[in-house]
DNA sequence: AATTATTATTTCATAATATGCAATAAACTT
DNA sequence: AAGTTTATTGCATATTATGAAATAATAATT
């Protein structure tokens, strides 16, 4: 009841003004085109169109219906084209836009993995944390470290939850105490990242208690790894993803900060321009990437 | 197969990220799920979903489709509820703009019929020729005589063919000899029917030629009542539907002119506003006027 | 490491639905 | 008035959908 099918042969009825013509065009029986449009009409418990022996013709609620459900059934059929995959053939150049810090980490052995399963594909990588517009048609995808996207514009695919921790040198923190509370970080050097700006919005959250404050009175900077190198050399708090100082906090050149405090959660996520038909070989990276990334147990503490 | 209902499973799902969850919701069992997108699937030879017994996420190409599909099936359900008929009580002020001529003649009765039928109703008519525009919300119905519409952006439903005619008065032709074609059209005074401008198109065809000319070079005019009257007066020779030369032509003080040559035929139509709810009283209105504009001979000749 | 719990899938018998063919009724044409 | 085209309906048959229970797979827990 009320598939995509019953309405193109309401709409082909109402353009051909005869059920006998529809059934012709659709290859079907004029039975069937009768109780197609018998069952649309129940469903919505409105006559759609008159009918005579001779004549068919729609009625108010008929030409309504026809002309705002016509336009989204030729969109769902554009839809449907743009996912469906015919060849089978992965290959071509996949142009990829992924942050700096994390890319350097991750992209080398995942692209090279990647090249070896699909020779015959071209990866054009351009590395960043300026967030580009994915919709400027410059990349075929774009990796981003982000809040859980919820986006109605854009189209994204959540890879896995990236999480963050607060940091700082043991050093820096010696001379500091009485440290409980978030309120308490606003009298210490906050290193914020920020891509143009000075500050950075930090909320940390414990059970049912959220706390807001603003960091980056002293220094920011659009570049994690300077932000860490900052803190091991005792400038300072910074807030950053746990893949980044992994290597620090196991060697104790960084420690962290209010531990039971969580951040707002970061998610690694896939951002897609508007595409009229997705590339095979967009899709297949995609999978790969996602498959390639939950299968190591990284970017987790 | 691809009914809305299906989509519906897997929107769902997407947003659940979980079959039995989406189950749940939908009061389904989570085998109906499973078939549901495992057909849905199928049916564009793509994977959407990718699960594990405890974690389903997008795939690219679900990404893609439930981005392109989730707008459509809300509007799908928009259109729906835009046509169905709930209450069944057929009240209030219906606002119709209709021409002058073709109002005056039919549109007495016919009102006084319906509002016989449906008492709750009111109605409020605007009699003009100028073609008001349906889409400034100041009308719920817009009757109007016009080529066959084709518009993509407006509602509209035709209701009967409004037959034209080229006529004169005897007395006027009498002077004029060997009128045979429509080129000798441009020796005689014609009487174009304009609302602002001079000159009118005329479109006459005979098999398979087809002959246009401008008219208008002597008089024009916004009323057919006063083109006729010219006409009858011997002024010159006009082009105006039948039904408002009926009476002229049976009694002899209009006679046609080029009888074989027939001018491009125009449509009774009705044009509706892009209602988000089609009013019940509208409809009624409209199914009305439309058997009775077909139940009585006229507008042909 | 073993157990437990949750989840997606499959199997199978049964119920519901769709389909085509032929017959019927209505409306326009000749 | 007869003939033709058209929409609809009845009926027998084939197809498909459905739910309950079994199965397989994966986290979480002990």
């Amino acid at each position: 009841m009320s598939d995509v099918a019953t309405l193109k042969v309401f709409l082909t009825v109402a353009e051909e003004q005869s059920f006998s013509a529809a059934a012709r065009l659709l290859s079907m029986t004029p039975a069937s085109v009768t109780r197609a449009i018998a069952g649309l009409e129940a469903e919505l418990g409105v006559q759609l169109l008159l009918r005579t022996t001779r004549k068919v013709s729609l009625t108010s609620a008929g030409a309504v219906y026809a002309a705002r459900v016509k336009p989204l059934v030729l969109a769902f059929d554009a839809a449907s084209e743009a996912v469906r995959e015919e060849d089978g053939i992965t290959s071509g150049l996949i142009r990829i836009s992924a942050p700096l810090s994390m890319g350097l980490r991750l992209l080398p052995d995942a692209v090279r993995q990647f090249r070896s399963l699909h020779p015959a594909t071209h990866i054009s990588l351009n590395l960043s944390d300026h967030f580009v517009d994915i919709l400027s048609g410059a990349f075929d995808l774009a990796i981003r470290i982000s809040t859980a996207p919820t986006d109605k514009s854009t189209i994204w695919r959540k890879i896995c939850p990236v999480p963050r921790c607060l940091i700082a040198s043991p050093k820096y923190l010696e001379k500091r105490t009485k440290l409980q509370m978030p309120d308490d970080l606003s009298k210490l050097a906050c290193l914020a990242y920020a891509e143009s700006g000075l500050t950075e919005t930090w909320t940390l959250s414990k059970d049912q208690s959220t706390r807001t404050l603003v960091a980056g009175s002293t220094f920011s900077s659009n570049s994690g790894d300077m932000l860490r190198a900052l803190a091991v050399d005792g400038e300072g708090v910074a807030l950053l993803p746990e893949f980044l100082v992994e290597e620090n906090l196991r060697n104790g050149s960084l420690i962290r900060v209010l531990p039971d405090w969580q951040p707002t959660e970061l998610w690694l996520t896939l951002y897609y321009p508007p595409y009229e038909k997705l590339p095979l070989r967009v899709a297949t990276f995609s999978d790969f990437f996602e498959k390639y990334v939950n299968d190591r147990p990284p970017l987790t503490s």
